[in-house]
DNA sequence: CCACTATAAAATGTACCTGG
DNA sequence: CCAGGTACATTTTATAGTGG
């Protein structure tokens, strides 16, 4: 090999297979070495594919972690700034180049065709009879770390410790043809101007749990002693409002602290409002005496939203129980539905809940709300009243049109509990 | 779930042999 | 020549493995 050429490894995390069907990027890793494979440069970061997020039990990344990251747009410099000049290499290199030139294109508006050494053809033709050659298989083969597998940069790392020793094992072999695998370096008419936005796993992790306390911080800081009796019903209302989503914005954040300033009320005096909301959901989800997988995870999120230990939750559990089973003679009260009928609803995502195990579709949840006098929309539109969202973090078309218009979105445990449905 | 590669298996094609 | 059998060659189809 050329002993002046630098190598870029690159590998990407999707959300599928095929960009032609719109999967995006959602995390992408470079490395650059020189021939020797000293480490020139680092790039890792998480990209927000601005749509829905699939194959998270593959990668592990959620809407939530990559609702923060930057775009593909603002890395699409970075990246090239990295690649420029580079060989370009990879596991199935193919699969990564195809996602490349989609989102450049994409973004550039212009096409682009690049070429590169493929790490998975190269084992082709140093172990032909190996039976599996996936990038975890080789690794163990060859005798290579790979950290966190599914992970963009682990990956990345790993191909490169990969592609170092068949290249060694490789020129061991004198009748070895490199012309069947060597590739143009990566050449690009313009300089590719790098920004340096970038976010990688961890980071996205703790800006998710910072923002996770920043309520219960606030209430850390208020004066302990009450200035004077206060009116709960206004304060419980905004909650109920905010909370609908199981999603607390800063926007919302900030109405929450403002009230609670302006009304003045005092740490212990928020943090009792905050349990009697959650022992009102608590007490409502107990009316059945039972309290269903679903029902407690959903007290869970909106424990950890209001900033309330895990003890507490569990006490305030318990005492609804001990109440609900007490109150087994009497008829579970009937909870109107008036409020709903007439009401435009529309769905996005697939659905979390479950019915005796099955997956619930769809459809039979709109059977349900059309029951309560629900009227279904298929797509968003100005008019729609609420949109139920499964994962309230959710990049989907609809749910970005719907926060684009102001329109209620709510999460799929409140929406069962609105039409008064017990799923598990 | 897509697109591509490599190999395996099945189907089809060709050539030749056979007896009458 | 023909019907049927055998052996091997070529083509088509199926299956599996790779990337998220």
């Amino acid at each position: 090999m050329n002993p002046s050429l630098n190598l870029a490894f690159i590998d990407f995390e999707t959300t599928g297979f095929s960009p032609r069907k719109g999967d995006r990027i959602v995390e992408a890793a470079v490395i650059t070495t020189d021939c020797n494979g000293n480490i020139l440069s680092q790039f890792e970061t998480l990209v927000n594919p601005l749509r829905e997020v699939t194959g998270t039990e593959i990668h592990q990344l959620t809407a939530e972690m990559l609702g923060q990251a930057p775009g593909f747009s603002e890395i699409a410099d970075d990246l090239l700034f990295h690649l420029k000049d580079k060989i370009i290499i990879g596991h199935n290199l193919s699969f990564d180049l195809k996602f490349l030139e989609a989102e450049l294109e994409r973004h550039y508006k212009r096409q682009f065709l690049f070429q590169g050494m493929c790490t998975l053809q190269l084992s082709k033709y140093l172990f032909p009879t190996l039976p599996v050659r996936r990038l975890e298989a080789l690794c163990e083969f060859l005798d290579v770390e790979l950290g966190n597998a599914h992970c963009a940069f682990s990956d990345c790392q790993a191909t490169v410790s990969l592609f170092s020793r068949m290249l060694s094992l490789a020129n061991g072999q004198p009748d070895f043809v490199w012309d069947r695998i060597i590739a143009e370096p990566c050449s690009l008419d313009f300089d590719p101007y790098p920004r340096g936005i970038f976010i990688n796993r961890n980071q996205a992790l703790e800006k998710s749990s910072f923002k996770k306390s920043q309520l219960r911080d606030f209430i850390k800081r208020l004066p302990s002693d009450p200035t004077k009796e206060v009116s709960e019903l206004q304060y419980l209302n905004l909650l109920d409002e905010v909370l609908a989503d199981r999603l607390l914005t800063d926007a919302e954040l900030e109405s929450l602290k403002d009230m609670i300033l302006v009304e003045g009320f005092a740490q212990n005096q928020v943090k009792s409002i905050h349990e009697d909301y959650l022992r009102k959901l608590c007490r409502i989800y107990w009316i059945d005496h039972d309290l269903s997988q679903a029902e407690y995870m959903d007290l869970k999120v909106v424990s950890e939203m209001l900033g309330i230990e895990e003890q507490i939750l569990d006490a305030i559990i318990l005492e609804e129980e001990i109440k609900s089973k007490a109150e087994q003679l009497s008829d579970p009260p009937e909870r109107g539905f008036e409020m709903l009928i007439d009401k435009t609803i529309c769905f996005t995502g697939a659905l979390n809940a479950t019915l005796n195990g099955a997956p619930i579709d769809r459809s039979f949840a709109q059977k349900i709300a059309i029951e309560h006098g629900m009227v279904i929309k298929s797509g968003v539109s100005k008019g729609l009243d609420y949109l139920v969202t499964a994962d309230p973090n959710s990049l989907s078309g609809k749910s970005l049109k719907a926060r684009d218009y102001g329109i209620k979105i709510i999460a799929e445990p409140v929406f069962w509990s609105w039409v008064n449905f017990k799923v598990d």
